[in-house]
DNA sequence: CAGTGGTCTAGACCACTGG
DNA sequence: CAGTGGTCTAGACCACTGC
């Protein structure tokens, strides 16, 4: 908790950019930037963990040889990006999705009556879960090369006994190696936060992209509704710390008692 | 642009707050806090208007008798949840609506293909255009009494000649007073931005609550599709300034060659 | 060039947490 | 009580805009 020696060689942090060889735009970046810049590198690389706390702002701005204003305002933006909770009193914390209220972070599907998404926990069905080699389609979405190993599962959230969610997630191999379908049923908690405790893998981002659709015979089947029921397609890919995809979800949501919520601002 | 006097008592505001009547609790309120609230008086009130912009840090600083620093962190605030616009050597700006590049700020919905919304401006055409007394369910959403007048609107949004959006939605009527189907059709730029310049209400978040839905008779011919055809249901109510509700809109997007877009962060 | 927002510092003090 | 994040200040200087 108290290493003092920094990482970096001594005063490189020079107020303007220290870029050496002359290009188009000398492209200023502040210093708070900089700082920025170099604890992701401590996320990325795993010298924090989610969960844990990191140095105290006095602590960084002593390694980073920068004011506590300056560490603070890097601080700052990652806690507003969500990769870092501020506690006051206790310190700054690691962002993680296994924690009691932030869980499902990134799944926007509410009840119509009870705002809670408590209306007990989600069951969750592994309907299927296998190694293939990626196609195409796959392989794009998650900047691998077509022919690559992925894993795909395939899986059913249900609500009050009922049916709700059918998800197809494609995860990459080499990251994911040792995924099993026994691991994903005897692991309970969001999906996200197995990723985190077990493969090192934490999701900061995601793009959807929605649509309403109708089922084919098999997801309706899966889903109990008539292949006539409109369902909400939510195409979802999730990002790691450098922007890197690390999973490609397509979901049909149920939405005759649920809704997707979306707050516009 | 110059006037000295504030709008404060003297030095009414302490670091610590004033609250006279004793409660439960104190609820500390930091200073920038309370600039923030100053702020947004004077955006809520017509000080400053849309587009325009307000007085310099230095002079909010003098007016509030604060630091620049303090001013600064209320106006950071403000600038993140997109009221105010800041530009390094220009000033500070009121948000508005009838900008080139935030148009259709709250409008997600996206062309598969062609990353830009720019596959030309949208066709719109005013349907239907009346008042009428407000039903329960419309009076809730915009926190009126059920019998109040209401204005409502219904109209199409083509891209390249296509119908994609048929939108009905519904405005108080006192606000919107005079608003009429010619005045609508004569506009072109984004709704949003006539009810800033012609009515004073500046649209500030809005919340949406989407499903799949299959369109009734009228609504399939109105979007020149079948019945079977899927559609995306947006439900938006709309805020100004102090989370009054301005408007509630009901969109069905026709989503086989566009989808709406969410970012998950 | 003056005026604006943007960065950085150093220091004081406050609020909150936990031992 | 010590340690953490949170607020506030005063002042210096930088980057950007437009005249």
């Amino acid at each position: 908790m108290n290493n003092s020696s920094s990482a970096l060689a001594d005063s490189s942090l020079g107020a303007m950019d220290g870029a050496g060889a002359g290009s188009a735009a000398p492209a200023f970046s502040p210093l708070y930037q900089q700082i920025k810049g170099l604890i992701l590198q401590s996320l990325q690389s795993g010298d924090w963990k989610p969960g844990e706390s990191i140095p105290s702002e006095m602590d960084l701005a002593a390694r980073y040889r920068v004011s506590q204003g300056t560490v603070r305002k890097a601080i700052d933006e990652l806690a507003a990006q969500h990769l870092l909770v501020r506690r006051q009193g206790k310190g700054t914390f690691v962002a993680t999705h296994a924690e009691q209220h932030v869980q499902y972070r990134f799944l926007r599907l509410m009840p119509d009556l009870g705002n809670l998404q408590q209306e007990g926990p989600a069951e969750r069905d592994i309907v299927d879960c296998k190694r293939l080699r990626a196609p195409a389609e796959i392989a794009r979405a998650l900047a691998l090369r077509s022919g690559d190993s992925v894993l795909q599962v395939r899986r059913i959230l249900s609500f009050a006994g009922r049916p709700t969610i059918l998800e197809d997630l494609w995860l990459p191999g080499t990251p994911f190696k040792g995924l099993t379908a026994e691991r994903l049923s005897g692991y309970h908690g969001p999906m996200y936060a197995l990723f985190e405790t077990e493969f090192g893998v934490r999701m900061v981002r995601a793009e959807e992209k929605i649509r309403a659709v109708l089922p084919d015979a098999t997801q309706a089947s899966l889903l109990k509704v008539g292949r006539g029921t409109p369902l909400l397609s939510v195409e979802r890919v999730a990002f790691t710390y450098n922007d890197l995809p690390m999973e490609l979800r397509r979901g049909l949501y149920l939405t005759d008692t649920h809704h997707y919520r979306n707050v516009l601002s």
